[in-house]
RNA sequence: GGGCGGUUAGCUCAGUUGGGAGAGCACCAGCUCGACAAGCUGGGGGUCACUGGUUCGAGCCCAGUACCGCCCACCA
């Protein structure tokens, strides 16, 4: 064993050895109790970033800890297909090949996004290996698997001959680039610097004009109405009268409505229901016409104006508003606009005919389960914002128009009747026309994602998985897919299956870069975390990630990926000493002496303590707890009180040791797993992994606070250099551990200085006990505690004669 | 505009029903004593964001303010 530990090789050699020794797989077996988190699939196309990694850590940290207390654990692999953004990656291949999508036609682009997908796709389940993570990769799914479809196809029926799949004209988020509707979820919003125009609207019947405030004149041709407040006592004597739209020169009412703002602008707003999601709704509760000026390609199709870039024909619309006076002021205008997540082309708000999913029944299902805590989120306060995300979710529009994805199962027949089936059916169902044309669009890529607990098992097919292993236990996930993923899967569950997918939701902190900004590439404040694992270790950014995880968010920290790589140093040189300082010599029989007794109470102290906290899926201080113990109590304490019979060749007091270690080890492992498992397989007699060693039973704890008083002696002597009176066994553990003769020579200010701390500490626990109100009022085991502390510190003054 | 989180040592963060301000890193000093210098021991360093309140006592509870951040919404 070399002195120090090195995780280059080792790490990536036990992630072999446990794959293909079969450990991370997980089998139905009626015999035992399964425990399955089915991990998020990330983008087939995607790349490990902290976020990953953090939500690995976590995750794998929870299923080996199960693991080893002896549940079939299932931790479920795979891969999402990402429509739009594997789209998009293969898009751009093909524009620097000087092709395009269009010129392949649609079947020869799916093939060549699946070419490419065999080349550059998945690799990301490479990088999750690195990070230790035990999945059961035998398992691993992709979204576009033909059983997967299969699922996804059954899902769309059954939504359909529920009729809460239906087809209806909205406004919708257009992407110009990508030629396809967005939902809420999959849009950007960036501030812009942008114009505001005041125009003027004359009244039909002369007398006068309302002026309008707009940052997008080009959309005036689309105008059916000018709206006001209807308690704004400006205009209430206008509403019911007609103005003239500029360049058409329509005639348009002037409506009420509740939903304009006085403040803004001119208290006065024009309506435009095709171009802007706002309008659409007055229009629709108005009952108005909504007529369109802008085409799918973002130009403008007014008479006109055909063919004109919204810009262009902004300025002939003001042009022809200033000739006639119309034009009353242009001023500078800082705005939020949408933009696709994906492209950041700016998002054309279109009236487009959708699919779309109705939210009534499901949600009400899913809010049930939410509210009686069928599924609870992790911390509470993320699970009120589930709540809160699905009483308010709209009904979901599922359909997109690109290429790479699900495509709907809708066939059209020359009559115009639908036909819905899983699999291409031979004539129309309602005239019997055998001849059909395919629904073009795709599914919403999260339509798919929502079946991944139970499609992954086999689902819609009674499999032997799906009976063992529904309903799941765990789900490890980012705050801001909670309303896109978790609720869905939550209510397709219950419909699908009549369970809730899984108990627990662990909504972890986001990592935020080390200047307190969101990571991200283009900001250039990304952290690669498979730049860490080549640096410090796979372990030391396992704890790092974890240590720092306590919070919303959490800035990243370098150091306490370096902490974790001591820790595991640390350990290894620990068990170096164990292992190395007396070997072969024979055994004896002596009872334990009092630092073994304190080990083994300490041991499981802590490992009741873990427990406790992992319970409420609280990381960062079980990080804590490992490092103190591993540092404090094992080395700094345990092993210099020892050391010295270990070279003895003491055989008790290695077989002791051995033991502790032993301990130790099944403690630090599912935190720490590589590390670990290196130093079991150098114990002597190891016949199973530690990965699937079976988790310790709590001991006796009753010696847990056997060295206090050596302890507090040893602090004392630290800092005051006076050599306490101790006897027996304390007297030897404190000579082996505080080394009193090597210890500096001080000077007599030291003791003066601890002397005089001390009376300051008694002074004041004497003053509060001298007040009467505080020993009637204060709970009577903290005035108890104060009378401890208050002898504690006599004690320590008179050790070194105060 | 709404929801949520944060503000404690130079940095990243703990602080468990209110009762002696902590850890790791960084810094300084001393230790090569048969595991580990990625070590051991000690030390310096804090107006616990601010204001007011409750209390014998507030980092913690209450009210308000400021600033930082994440998410959501979109007043044209």
């Amino acid at each position: 064993m070399p002195p120090r530990y090195d995780p280059h090789g080792v790490e990536e050699r036990w992630q072999r050895t446990w794959e293909e020794e079969g450990l991370y797989g997980a089998d139905p077996d009626p015999s035992r109790t399964p425990y399955v988190d089915a991990h998020p699939p990330p983008n087939v196309t995607g790349e490990l970033h902290t976020g990953h990694a953090l939500q690995l850590a976590l995750g794998d940290t929870l299923v080996r800890l199960k693991r080893m207390q002896g549940y079939n654990v299932l931790f479920q692999p795979g891969y999402d297909h990402a429509g739009i953004s594997t789209q998009s990656v293969v898009e751009k291949v093909l524009v620097a090949e000087g092709t395009s999508r269009q010129e392949l036609g649609r079947e020869a682009f799916e093939a060549r996004v699946w070419e490419w997908l065999h080349e550059y796709g998945g690799k990301i389940l490479h990088q999750f290996r690195r990070m230790g993570a035990s999945l059961d990769y035998r398992r691993t799914r992709f979204t576009m698997d033909d059983d997967y479809v299969r699922a996804v196809m059954r899902l769309f029926v059954h939504l359909y001959r529920r009729g809460w799949i239906y087809r209806a004209n909205r406004i919708i988020n257009w992407c110009p680039f990508h030629e396809t509707s967005l939902s809420d979820l999959e849009l950007e919003h960036v501030d812009v610097d942008d114009t505001l125009s005041t125009i003027r609207y004359p009244l039909a019947d002369g007398g006068g004009f309302v002026a309008i405030a707009t940052v997008r004149p080009a959309t005036i041709p689309a105008d059916v109405a000018v709206a006001v407040h209807p308690a704004d006592e400006r205009y209430t004597h206008l509403v019911g009268r007609e103005v003239i739209v500029p360049w058409t020169e329509n005639r348009v009412p002037v409506i009420a409505d509740e939903r304009v703002e006085r403040e803004f602008g001119t208290g006065a707003l024009k309506i435009t229901p095709a171009h802007d999601p706002n309008d659409f709704a007055i229009g629709r509760d108005h009952g108005l016409p909504e007529p369109s000026c802008i085409g799918l390609d973002g130009r403008v199709t007014a008479a006109g104006l055909e063919g004109l870039t919204q810009q262009e024909a902004a300025e002939k619309v003001l042009a022809w508003c200033r000739e006639r006076g119309l034009l009353e002021k242009r001023e500078h205008y800082r705005h939020s606009v949408a933009t696709c997540e994906r492209c950041h082309s700016r998002i054309e708000p279109l009236i487009s005919l959708q699919w779309w999913c109705a939210m009534g029944e499901l949600k009400q299902r899913g809010l049930d389960a939410l509210r009686t805590c069928e599924v609870r989120f992790h911390p509470e306060s993320q699970h009120r914002f589930a709540i809160d995300s699905l009483e308010n979710a709209p009904d979901w529009n599922i359909s997109r128009q690109i290429w790479w994805g699900h495509q709907i199962p809708v066939w059209y027949c020359p009559e115009g009747h639908l036909t819905v089936e899983e699999t291409e059916p031979a004539a129309c169902a309602e005239c019997g026309s055998p001849d059909l044309t395919r629904e073009t669009d795709v599914l919403d890529t999260w339509f798919s994602s929502a079946l991944w607990p139970f499609a992954t098992l086999g689902w819609p097919d009674e499999t032997p998985e799906l009976a063992y292993f529904y309903p799941g236990d765990l789900q490890t996930t980012a705050r801001e897919i909670i309303r896109l993923w978790e609720n869905r899967m939550i209510f397709l569950g219950l419909e699908l299956l009549g369970e809730v997918p899984f108990r627990d939701v662990i909504i972890h902190s986001t990592v935020l870069a080390p200047d307190g900004r969101r990571m991200s590439k283009s900001l250039g404040t990304g952290v690669d975390p498979l730049q860490l694992i080549d640096k410090y270790g796979t372990d030391a950014t396992r704890y790092g990630l974890m240590k720092n995880s306590l919070t919303q968010d959490v800035r990243f920290s370098y150091s306490a990926i370096e902490e974790g790589g001591k820790l595991a140093n640390k350990l290894w040189n620990a068990a170096r000493l164990i292992l190395t300082a007396c070997e072969g010599a024979a055994p004896a029989e002596r009872p334990a002496t009092l630092e073994e007794r304190w080990i083994l109470a300490r041991l499981s102290q802590t490992q009741r303590r873990v427990e406790a906290l992992l319970a409420e899926f609280d990381f960062a201080h079980t990080m804590d707890e490992l490092y103190h113990l591993t540092f404090d109590d094992f080395c700094d304490w345990y092993l210099e009180a020892v050391k010295a019979r270990l070279y003895d060749g003491d055989a008790d007091a290695r077989t002791t040791a051995t033991a502790a270690l032993e301990r130790l080890l099944e403690l630090l492992h599912p935190a720490l797993p590589h590390v670990t498992e290196e130093i079991w397989s150098h114990l002597p007699g190891r016949e199973t992994r530690l990965i699937v060693a079976p988790w310790p039973h709590a001991g006796n704890e009753a010696d847990a606070g056997a060295l206090a008083r050596v302890q507090e002696y040893a602090q004392v002597f630290r800092r005051s250099g006076v050599v306490p009176k101790l006897e027996g066994d304390e007297k030897r553990i404190f000579d082996a551990v505080v080394k009193p003769d090597r210890a500096p020579r001080r000077e007599n200010g030291n003791v003066d200085a601890e002397r005089e701390r001390l009376w300051a500490e008694v002074a004041r626990a004497e003053k509060m006990l001298a007040n009467e109100r505080f020993v009637a009022n204060a709970p009577p085991e903290v005035v108890a505690a104060e009378r401890e502390k208050l002898e504690r510190y006599r004690r320590e003054l008179d050790a070194i004669g105060g």
